[in-house]
DNA sequence: CTAATGACCATTA
DNA sequence: ATAATGGCCATTA
């Protein structure tokens, strides 16, 4: 586990049920603001499954992808009842700061 | 060390 | 409105 990884998942763990964040939010929060596509890689390599981290999305609201495959994230989203509406995800869930 | 990869992003066409 | 492009960055081969 390297430490990139670390502060990633210490960030994710924090967005509360039934919202979400996205990848540039996330990357922002552990001090890299251009990292946004590595944090995506880092959750990527997670294979704890109960860690949330299908609740981190797309910066243009797509729910974007999830290693068990779209479908399933989007079937998770939905179970906490985040509203998605063509892979998109309602706005008003959206965390925008930590 | 270099090169390739990808759960991304903003700009441009 | 959609599609392609260039850029970005941690990890891995």
């Amino acid at each position: 586990m390297t430490r990139f990884q670390q502060r990633v998942y210490n960030i994710v763990k924090r967005i509360p049920r039934g919202k979400v964040a996205t990848y540039k939010v996330v990357a922002r929060a552990i001090g890299n603001p251009r990292a946004m596509r590595a944090v995506g890689n880092a959750l990527n390599k997670n294979r704890d499954k109960r860690m949330s981290c299908h609740r981190v999305i797309r910066s243009d609201g797509m729910v974007g992808g999830f290693a068990r495959g779209t479908k399933e994230k989007i079937r998770l989203l939905r179970s906490e009842k985040v509203m998605i509406i063509n892979k998109k995800a309602a706005v008003k869930h959206i965390i925008s700061k930590f």
